[in-house]
RNA sequence: GAUUCCGUAGCUCAGCAGGUAGAGCAAUACACUUUUAAUGUAUGGGUCCUGGGUUCGAAUCCCAGCGGAAUCACCA
């Protein structure tokens, strides 16, 4: 048995009322929307008027004001608000006709979908309204919609504020509230951007797979399903990048993927267990180049989204203006921890970190305890964005090893607002050493490390026919798209982020 | 994972020295032909997150659970 509050009983006694008067409340219609609201107040002006006869509109209703024979009300569509004026004797222009008396005034609800073909005029108070001369019902809405208000101080009364409630119910939150509908339309240029900007420099953007049978191309836990006709165990991605680089082997010379990665990890304000990155590759490439390509393009994005490169980010301004500050990793822990740590043991290594307070256990290995060093240290001073190159050659499997100095890598990561955003590297490429470096993931493996790497033998396999010189970049789209729309929470830059099941009830929805 | 806070009407929230549950908006009815937080009059609406305990009596106090938020540490 369904239990329903009052407010949907009522609604659904006025579906079953609407019926009786012989109108479908879900009707099949191809409604001739001839206009936008935001197209409407945008461009209306009093002195066109004879051209504004026979607008058409369709949207939800959002409001209402019955003063009896007129009324008010406001129609929503996906570009904004304009108000309605609607007359009994222009509706019910014969004694037969119920529309306004019955259909609107008794039977409508805030929350319904409806279609009105009317004219644009000026109300006394000046608001550029709709003259409705035809109204239809077109979906009839069952569960009351919460009701945003706001006075002339732009004080707001009602909201539909509850993050959870938000989340779970987004369609709910993206009719009411029209700033989430923009961080999304953001979000949405923001790719639109990217993409353009390596069309334009002849970049392909190509789809593998994310059933994999090695996962690889990143230090993260997995999630793992099965494949029932092969009987055999796979794995969704932590990320593309081998696939990627099969295809520069191939003779792509430059590709990139916009690919949701799955890590089987905690979740927080900066993590969702999928999330989108997109990695790009460029043959003959290193890392230096994609440095200055990165300040480009992330250049290119800010300017394009807001038209300066300065980007407000809670209470802190960023300028993404070329050129970024670099440091070299030990340089930043130089310089931001007064610390040499190149010539310490493992020993002495966790002796440190311990000293500092960071929070490692005993059997931390070597890049953990390097990350956790340089976590500490050095993220929290970062918020302009921040190249950190040459990385220590264990924390990089997949790195070419640094032209000057074997124990380094050509590798950088850009860091902004205390964050990772990209990680990039010169690709190593040389078969032996990539053998080489897997095997020692073994190792950090044996030793418990949850994180390390599967060796990868078809990939192994590819270098070894030969893998040209190359740059490639992953770049964290949730995380970029926090910072360009001012969020400081994973959750507002997902549609639907991942939550706990409602209710608490832990089982999956299994038909069989 | 640790710490702190929160869960009361469709929505936003008040109520807590323990004594039969409140406001505004939303809803219902009537009036009203240019309102805009429309107005006026009247009305209905609640497993006070769940379970246990203390008590004559619990929304209020105690314990546990579930869900959420914030801060901190980590993979993007």
């Amino acid at each position: 048995m369904i239990e329903r509050s009052e407010q949907e009983r009522i609604r659904r006694d006025a579906l079953e009322a609407i019926r009786q008067l012989g109108v479908d409340p879900f009707p099949s219609i191809n409604l001739p929307i001839s206009h936008t609201v935001a197209n409407i107040l945008s461009t209306y002006q009093d002195a066109e008027a004879e051209t504004w006869k026979e607008v058409v509109l369709g949207g939800r209703m959002m409001s209402r004001r019955i003063m009896g024979k007129a009324s008010f009300a406001e129609l929503q569509d996906g570009t904004g608000r304009i108000q309605l004026y609607l007359n009994r004797d222009e509706l019910d222009t014969d004694a037969a006709s119920f529309t306004y008396a019955e259909l609107f005034k008794k039977h409508c609800d805030i929350g319904d979908i409806i279609g009105v073909k009317g004219y644009v005029f000026r109300t006394q108070v000046g608001e550029i309204s709709l003259r409705v001369q035809q109204f239809s019902l077109l979906s009839k809405s069952l569960r009351p919609l919460p009701i945003v208000k706001r006075d002339e101080q732009g004080q707001e009364f009602d909201g539909f504020h509850d993050p959870e409630q938000r989340h779970r119910m987004r369609y709910v939150d993206l009719v009411v509230n029209p700033e989430v509908r923009e961080v999304f339309r953001k979000r949405a240029r923001l790719i639109q951007l990217m993409r353009d900007f390596f069309n334009e420099r002849g970049f392909l953007e190509v789809e593998t797979p994310i059933l994999q049978p090695i996962y690889g191309g990143a230090a993260a836990r997995p999630f793992t399903t099965h494949h029932n006709t092969l009987d055999m165990k796979l794995y969704l991605r932590i990320a593309n990048e081998l696939y990627l680089k099969r295809l520069i082997v191939g003779g792509f010379d430059g590709v990139y993927e916009f690919a949701r990665d799955f890590r089987n990890e905690g979740m927080s304000r900066y993590h969702n267990p999928e999330f989108t990155q997109v990695e790009l590759y460029a043959a003959y490439r290193d890392y230096r180049w994609m440095m200055d390509m990165t300040e480009e393009l992330i250049e290119y994005v800010a300017m394009g989204l807001h038209g300066t490169t300065e980007v407000v980010v809670g209470d802190q301004k960023i300028n993404f203006a070329r050129p970024w500050a670099r440091y070299t990793w030990h340089g930043a822990i130089e310089a931001f921890a007064g610390l040499d740590l190149r010539s310490l043991s493992d020993q002495a290594l966790l002796a440190e970190a311990r000293t500092l307070g960071v929070d490692v256990p005993e059997s931390a290995t070597r890049p953990a305890l390097l990350d956790e060093i340089f976590g500490h240290c050095v993220e929290p001073h970062l918020i302009q964005p921040t190249f950190i190159t040459d990385y220590p050659v264990e924390m990089s499997p997949l790195a070419k090893r640094h032209a000057d100095n074997p124990e380094l890598t050509e590798r950088f990561e850009l860091i902004c607002n205390r964050k990772e955003l990209a990680n990039a590297f010169s690709e190593l490429n040389d078969p032996d050493d990539q053998r080489a470096r897997f095997e020692a993931q073994i190792e950090l493996g044996k030793r418990g490390d949850a994180e390390a790497m599967m060796p990868d033998e078809d990939f192994l396999r590819a270098l070894e026919y030969g893998m040209p010189p190359t740059a490639g970049i992953g770049i964290g789209i949730d995380r970029l798209s926090m910072i360009m729309t001012n969020q400081n929470s994973i959750q507002e830059v997902l549609l639907f982020p991942h939550m706990r099941p409602e209710h608490g009830r832990t089982e999956s929805v299994d038909g069989r």
